[in-house]
DNA sequence: CCTACCGATCGGTAGG
DNA sequence: CCTACCGATCGGTAGG
């Protein structure tokens, strides 16, 4: 458990510097300073610089996909079968994972170029299947008449990166807490799709 | 003039490798290969790497603030006043830049962390001040009750991340065509506003 | 977790 | 635009 929580520490460390300077632009030595340590010294906790990287993208990818799980069985218990209600939940889990972890949902959204061939295409099938469950909410919107007609796979990318943009800008310590922006996003959100 | 030439020749071999990999994990080297030439040879057209960077970036936000002046103008002239129209042609302009140069937007969107200091705060106060443009159309819906109330900066970041997203997903040979695309994200926008 | 070190690659210069 | 080369830094290993 010692050997987890140091590589924790390392995922945390990291995750704040490729938010800010990239992956690329991050030498491991950078991380190891941050953590008052020679560069080698990481290597006994982590396997390559890219482990690292897949380390905060996998992990932010299942909290991701976990809170969407939570979101949809929530609203599916609260109103039964209601596109609108579930889509605000999913909106308002997505904004909660970004702005509960600013750095590895930050990294999550815009590091993922940085990994090899096999790890950038598993997490590219799973950010695919992630935003298709959005897109089918709101095709089911579409389909009762309580969104708007329109394309649905444009909408659901317009959607994400709108909410995604959140991780550039979002400052804990700033003018809006984190609920005040889910509120607000959700509102945008659905008038986006012509909510009723 | 020749030289003019070979410079926006590197420049745009350069902005499909910086979209595509970023910066930092774009060599000199691989921008000369691309052009069939030594790494060294391309500084006797350029200063530095991240002078290229400079000149696409630069390039980018001028062609962006260029394309809202004459949006801004054009709704102007054709309805005076009218907030709505202004946000339309200036959601409609922003789209088109950003599809008629995936390259150069990109990197103006993704790349700017890796300029120096003083070029980085200067990107940043021009992408601030354009972003104000979109506030201030939005601002002004509201209060004439042409849109619905809302944080008006929240408002416009969410805006402009949603629209800015296009660059990483467009694809020339895709699916829909860029004017069905800049059709689309008007309507998604507008209706995010609240338009009556 | 450290020191010492490796081969490779980087941005960039000199001199033609 | 080329060859030849520079000092610095990179990711990573050996051996303790």
């Amino acid at each position: 458990m010692v050997e987890t929580t140091r590589r924790q520490a390392i995922e945390d460390v990291a995750s704040d510097l490729f938010r800010e300077r990239g992956y690329a632009a991050t030498s491991i030595r950078d991380i190891a300073r941050a953590l008052s340590v020679q560069g080698a010294s990481l290597y006994a906790h982590v396997a390559s610089k890219e482990d690292v990287l897949w380390g905060i993208v996998d992990r932010a990818a299942t909290r991701f996909e976990a809170a969407a799980d939570r979101a949809e069985a929530e609203a599916e218990a609260r109103v039964p079968g209601d596109p609108v209600e579930a889509l605000a939940a999913m909106v308002r889990a997505h904004v909660h994972v970004l702005t509960s972890d600013v750095g590895g949902a930050g990294v999550f959204v815009h590091e993922w170029r940085a990994l090899g061939p096999e790890r950038r295409s598993a997490i590219l099938a799973r950010r695919d299947v992630y935003e298709r469950r959005f897109r089918a909410h709101i095709e089911d919107g579409i389909a009762i008449g309580v969104f708007a007609m329109t394309d649905s796979g444009l909408a659901a990318s317009a959607l994400l990166s709108a909410l995604n943009g959140t991780a550039t800008w979002y400052d804990p310590k700033g003018r809006l807490p984190a609920p005040r922006i889910a509120d607000h996003l959700v509102d945008l959100s659905l008038r986006m799709l012509g909510a009723s």
